[in-house]
RNA sequence: GGGAUCGUAGCUCAGCUUGGUUAGAGCGCCGGCCUGUCACGUCGGAGGUCGCGGGUUCGAGCCCCGUCGGUCCCGCCA
């Protein structure tokens, strides 16, 4: 057997092949050894195949069978013989066969790997990252990768087939003041200055515009030093895409076609119709911008009646200019008093300091406050979020938007507990005319909600100075069952324009010149107007293939401490390095990330 | 930066509430037997710095403090 000789993969064998002599190679999955008669399982990504090895073959292989173990490479030639009625497998493709083996190479021998390479086993996280080649070998792990290769291939084919060309933009840029915290990389050749790796390469991709791409996109990696979560990673691919002489709709447009595309390569039926929710609507009806739709529990303002009752809670929150907001849940009147004592811990993060709850059973009030409240005010409150009889309401009195974001929090919670959501049924939503700015308490200013270079609508320009919290942006989010999956916006074209948004963030015409020179430089020489949208690659593979985390849909993910448990990164590096970089390091490290070792 | 939770055999876990001879289970691993298995069966065996450091105690896997690491969340991030 020559190394390059391969007749078909293992998962591929069937019946066609019969009495045929075949080639095949992969990794031992497991050895059923009845003493004069053994079999193999052989695995390789596409599946595996059952191997029989007997005495009376060849006695040299059948006894170099009886040595193999678990994840062995072994190469083989056989021939494909039928099971017979009794002996198939019928749960598995290659069931109805068995290669009976008459030669066999071992490749590599293993060592016993850590764990099982079984989709079935059960093994921890931390223990995946660690070997992750090994996690990534078994099964449905591989096809989560597969999966992802055919998604990327898919968004490559629809885009390219709308015009949109591929084009490169550089890892090693500019630092830019806005947004994330940028991942920094040392300049040798000009020591004691840094490139930043891209966020994103939203500037770039607007410097195609100005150089008449007409249509770009991009499958690209971008960099956040920021924490992460069961769905963000400091770099993640984002499927990115700008377009000239758009207007929002030519953009959603791309969008939508490209999310349909992306859901039929999942295997996956879109729902009709891409809802539609200003931002203002998002927060009102459901306390948050990027809402799952799949269900009910929408939000209600109680405000007014609250006002008319003594209660302190209530009172407090309202003489603080706050609101008080609420929800209705229907048939949990009854719910107990320690599942209500859990609804606050629900909230508390989200900075709510409780949930007041009223509900209706059998026609009469009930709540631990309604004393307080008063039978009118209760039953008006109930009434106004929906409640009826045997329904509970829950109730939040705080800022406006703390209110929201508890609510929103409560909802979430039902959605789980009472499991409202069928996993099959997906809600595609834009939200869109997101407010300009928001204030940044710690730098004392206002701060792009998108980025700097968002288009405010234009009937709102006049307001950028006077009255830069009414400003909206002709901006929209892709939401997908309450996750965020793409983002993006129309541009603002004219350097007079930006200018006067960067003035609005409180940055000095020479901070502007400084960080973004380059950019007004170029609207000076025929900017068209432009706009586009990114997708969260990641997130949204891990939604179309139902993955809890991100992390399993990167085929090498880091921790939720920025860790690669495979490689040991981030690590020190030699002292040498660090003086051609003329850095020097202030603070010493952890001394060790291993958890065998300890301190 | 903060909160919650976890760390015991190669793996997944029990033991911790109430500190007390020699720390258990399943799977895996090693060896014997077995011609139709496919979670093969069967007989036997090996395997532990209880993440790490310190403290309390006559005595700590168990209680306390710190630390490292995994996960989830808030802040942060779009």
């Amino acid at each position: 057997m020559s190394l390059g000789e391969r007749s078909c993969y293992c998962g591929e064998v069937r019946e066609s092949h019969l009495n045929q002599r075949l080639i095949l190679k992969g990794w031992v999955r497991r050895r059923r050894d009845l003493g004069s008669l053994v079999f193999v399982d052989l695995r390789d990504r596409t599946g595996f195949v059952q191997l029989v090895f007997s005495e009376d073959r060849d006695a040299a292989t059948f006894l170099a069978a009886k040595e193999l173990r678990p994840e062995f490479v072994i190469a083989v030639e056989g021939v494909v013989k039928l099971r017979g009625e009794k002996d198939a497998n019928v749960h598995l493709a290659t069931g109805a066969v068995e290669v009976e083996v008459a030669q066999m190479d071992v490749l590599c021998e293993a060592a016993t790997p850590p764990f099982p390479i079984e989709d079935d086993a059960l093994v921890s996280e931390e223990m995946r990252l660690k070997y992750r080649y090994l996690d990534l070998r078994r099964p449905f792990q591989n096809q989560r990768i597969v999966a992802r290769h055919r998604l990327m291939q898919r968004a490559r084919k629809q885009l390219s087939s709308e015009g949109f060309l591929e084009i490169e933009t550089p890892f090693l840029g500019k630092s830019t003041p806005e947004g994330a915290r940028d991942f920094l990389v040392p300049s040798r050749l000009r020591a004691g200055t840094f490139y930043a790796l891209p966020q994103s390469p939203q500037l770039f991709k607007q410097l195609c515009m100005v150089a008449g791409f007409d249509r770009y996109f991009q499958v690209v990696r971008c960099f956040r030093d920021e924490d992460l979560r069961a769905d963000r990673q400091l770099e993640f691919t984002q499927i990115d895409i700008e377009m000239s002489f758009p207007d929002e709709e030519m953009v959603m447009g791309v969008a939508e076609r490209l999310t349909r595309a992306l859901f039929e390569e999942a295997g996956l039926t879109a729902p009709a119709s891409f809802a539609r929710l200003t931002w203002a609507e998002a927060m009102e009806r459901y306390g948050c911008d990027k809402p799952d739709t799949r269900f009910g529990l929408e939000l209600g303002t109680v405000s007014e009646v609250a006002a008319k009752t003594e209660f302190g809670v209530f009172r407090s929150a309202l003489d603080a200019q706050g609101a008080v907001r609420g929800l209705a849940v229907p048939g949990q009147a009854n719910i107990s008093r320690k599942e209500l004592d859990a609804l606050n811990e629900v909230v508390k993060p989200f900075g709510g300091k409780g949930v007041v709850s009223l509900m209706r059973r059998n026609g009469a009030l009930a709540g631990q406050a309604l004393k307080h409240i008063g039978e009118g005010p209760a039953a008006a409150m109930l009434a106004a979020v929906g409640a009826k009889d045997g329904d509970l309401g829950l109730f939040v009195a705080a800022p406006y938007e703390t209110a929201c974001a508890c609510l929103s929090a409560l909802r979430l919670y039902f959605r789980d507990k009472l499991g409202l959501v069928d996993k099959d049924h997906h809600a595609l939503l834009w939200v869109h005319r997101f407010p300009m700015f928001e204030w940044s308490r710690d730098d004392n200013r206002w701060v792009a909600r998108h980025h700097p270079f968002t288009m405010p609508r234009e009937e709102h320009l006049d307001m950028l100075e006077s009255d830069p919290q009414k400003v909206e942006a002709q901006a929209y989010d892709l939401v997908m069952d309450g996750n965020e999956i793409g983002g993006g916006s129309l541009r603002i074209h004219s350097g007079k324009i930006q200018r006067k948004v960067f003035r609005a963030l409180g940055f000095s015409d020479e901070e502007a010149q400084d960080k973004f020179g380059f950019l007004l430089e170029a609207f000076k020489y025929g900017t068209p107007p432009h706009g586009g949208i990114a997708f969260g690659l990641d997130r949204l593979a891990m939604l179309l293939l139902g993955c809890e985390s991100i992390r399993d849909v990167i085929a090498f993910p880091k921790t939720t401490s920025g860790l690669c448990l495979m490689t040991q990164s981030p690590s020190e590096v030699e002292p040498k390095q660090l003086e051609e970089l003329a850095i020097e390091i202030k603070k010493s490290p952890p001394r060790s990330h291993d958890p065998k070792e300890g301190n």
